[in-house]
DNA sequence: GCGATTTGTCAATGGTGCTTTCCATATGGG
DNA sequence: CCCATATGGAAAGCACCATTGACAAATCGC
């Protein structure tokens, strides 16, 4: 699933330690999360969406949607 | 974590084994979600989301704002 | 060059999402 | 009563989310 957490973190110069530790997750779960390994929770997707003041929809974009050519 | 699976699917009347089938999963997982025993993958809410014609805040409540009183 | 920071990734472990199978209860129609 | 449908849930298993700890490579300031 892709998503923008990379673009919103350089936004707010934050590294993955930073926003590791505003979402009370591991580092290496959010470089994974980044790096595409895997997908949040959806507990943990609203906790994203939170800190940034977005939806889920605004962050992390629908597999079944993406390039739907 | 709240939802109001149960609510739009009554709507619609479905049974369960209706919406696991329009979901493609299974009809326990289904009830685990409505009943509150797991919360749904993210992949998982993204489809619930789409079927519905909703978003997944509109579906899903998060957590961290439940009775915040 | 050296140390500190940042990022990517691996291994091992535990928790949970989702499955199939099975059982139980309730309801409604013949 | 019998049968089908709907719902709730337990058990076992698999795959994946998330953890800690470790290592390597790149960058930056001194």
């Amino acid at each position: 699933m892709n998503n923008r957490l990379r673009v919103l973190r350089a936004e707010r110069a934050w590294s993955q330690q930073d926003l590791a530790e505003r979402l009370e997750v591991s580092r290496q779960s959010v470089n994974a999360i980044e790096t595409g390994r895997y997908d949040p929770s959806l507990p943990l997707a609203f906790r994203i969406a939170d800190l940034f003041g977005m939806t889920i929809e605004d962050i992390f974009q629908n597999p079944s949607k993406e390039t739907p050519q």
